[in-house]
DNA sequence: GGCACCTGGGAGAGCGCTCTCTGAGTGTGT
DNA sequence: ACACACTCAGAGAGCGCTCTCCCAGGTGCC
């Protein structure tokens, strides 16, 4: 009746004079610590209902020092670091429009909203933008980082560990960093692709591989060339690309032109492959029947091609999820020993190979 | 020298100790408020910097109920509504890998970023995330909602309003609603379609629509076959498709049985597009020779066709920027009176018509 | 029966900031 | 010369919450 005017959103306060007994045992009741018998909790909870009380978030951070929230980061090329672009970013600016990226979003805010929790999505693709980041979080508005870098040697992991900053990267970082990461093993994707090969009786092979400068390239290349090795394969051609579907076009004209029989085909990623299908194509060469190609990433790219590739999915979505959860562990426990988690990547099989 | 530990990160106490003025001054100076003298406006920021101080953001929260953030709400199709994907989802789950989504994001993120601001993500795919967000922003976690919605009866718009929630919409909500959005000439993007492809000479159109359920594939078909009939084509066969490449395709097969001597086409989105595209190289038809096609969204897919699509490219980033900035006006000044924002979509020219 | 112990609730001190109010100092008008 | 406005810094009261103390009452043990 005349519990006032109650305009402006109700406080603890609020609900403690409607359910008669004291803030603190609201909180209690709210945060569920220590014992508060069950009928006042009853009590509480009818008068949280009734006032139509909602925390506020920005009182609980002040006094616990927890934001509650995770800063999801991703470090992307930029003005000042124009050369040698990432393995997911073929074009500047469009970093946040890979669905790649769109993967990992999904992961982290399917992990996170169970707990009530979301990610602040930033991006770092200058050195003002790194400086932003470290205050944002200095700041304190969230607790911790998730970093998703798209090119090798990006400074922020060590600005955020120099920060003292809670940080989990998505892939290995490029130099050894007191820093924990999830990644996919690159290697046993290699080795994936080249298994099926040579089951489907493939005999003239190649490969496309990524930028050599970024070690998951280096890894899906070696990883392939050592399981054709063990299938009594010594040698692999091998042509750089970029990542770019041009890239990929080029890499399978030479390598055409090189290895005119060519029978199976490993491109490092799928928009490469994609490229690689269209010269294929172009040149009249049917596939899987005369070239198998074989892709890596599972992305659209793999679904919307024609014919649609197989290729090596990593399991981008779990990897993103369990990122999150080594974050929030480092927060809540931030002098457990660092730990880091490698996926399996499976080969999705499709017409192409 | 004797300035403490610091261990913890220095509050705007240790600041004005420091600079040896009141903590008063020293906020003011931060926040460049009243006049202050500038000889100790200099002492003040030196001080900062000698101290390494950053603003505690929960603290400054609670007192100016700010939160200094906006919620980039992704409204999704998800369990409870199954049925009727929207335009930009062909896959349950798989919203935020959507290009689109990536390119609204990264208009959004642009614009905050110059204000020192972030988006918090958030999906929205059932009763309960809808609930989850409402409280979020009810918490004070954030200001107030960009709203993406990806199907027509998304509850989520009244459901902020309703609460009293700042709010802008990217699209033209279904029912009225006293809300915010910006949009895309629908109409305009058919048209332009349209003029091209007669401007080309082809004199036997046809259509692939969106989902007829949404506004916006409504629009497209309706601009389109308007202006088709102004230029002497008073009927266009159109067959409806639901954004996804196999509708597509089989939309394009549908259509070449019911009329083989098609020579021009325009598909309400770039996936399907490339799904036609890949019917008329089976069925032995030159693009853009024989047949002119032209799709809508300048997606990735867009790009990577061969032939590369020609198409009608919304100005996404910069409409997610403007909706960011109705959005921030809005929290400023909540009794202001509501304005949305139309923009004028643009014919991007590649290979396919 | 006295003491220690445990359980469950209240009081109150802050967390770090903003912002209004107050008051000292300096001009300006008559 | 005095009153008055004006400028700019300091004092201090909270914002809404958590959490540590403290205390009352009940229980178990010797």
């Amino acid at each position: 009746m005349n519990d006032g005017p109650a305009k402006a959103s109700p406080t603890l306060e609020d609900v403690a004079r409607e359910a008669g007994v004291s803030r603190a045992t609201v909180s209690r009741v709210i945060n569920g610590v220590r014992n508060v018998d069950p009928g006042i909790q009853d009590v509480v909870r009818r008068a949280v209902e009734a006032t139509g009380y909602v925390p506020n978030r920005a009182a609980r951070s002040l006094v616990t020092r927890r934001a509650g929230a995770v800063a999801l980061v991703v470090s992307g090329a930029g003005e000042d670091e124009a050369a040698g672009e990432g393995p997911q970013a073929p074009f500047r600016g469009q970093v946040l429009a890979d669905p790649f990226f769109g993967r990992i979003t999904t992961g982290v805010v399917g992990f996170l909203r169970a707990r009530g929790m979301h990610p602040v999505l930033m991006l770092a693709d200058s050195t003002d933008a790194r400086k932003q980041v470290v205050d944002y979080l200095r700041q304190g508005h969230a607790d911790g980082a998730l970093l998703v870098s798209t090119h090798a040697r990006d400074p922020l992991p060590e600005l955020l560990v120099g920060a003292g900053l809670p940080c989990v990267l998505f892939a290995r970082p490029a130099r050894p960093l007191p820093i924990s990461y999830v990644d996919v093993a690159h290697r046993d994707g290699g080795a994936l692709a080249a298994d099926h090969l040579v089951a489907r009786g493939c005999q003239r092979v190649a490969s496309v591989t990524g930028p050599l400068d970024v070690l998951a390239s280096r890894e899906r290349l070696a990883g392939f060339q050592d399981a054709m090795a063990r299938h009594g394969h010594p040698y692999v051609p091998a042509v750089e690309g970029n990542f770019t579907l041009e890239s990929g076009e080029r890499a399978m004209a030479g390598l055409l032109a090189e290895q005119p029989d060519l029978d199976g085909l490993f491109v490092a990623n799928d928009l490469m492959a994609q490229g690689a299908l269209h010269v294929l194509r172009e040149q009249g060469r049917r596939v899987p029947e005369q070239v198998a190609v074989v892709g890596f990433d599972d992305s659209s790219a793999a679904v919307s091609s024609r014919p649609a590739l197989t290729t090596v999915r990593q399991p981008i979505e779990e990897m993103a999820a369990e990122m999150t959860r080594l974050l929030l562990d480092r927060v809540d426990q931030p002098d457990r020993r660092l730990t880091s988690v490698i996926f399996e990547p499976t080969l999705v099989v499709r017409q192409s190979a």
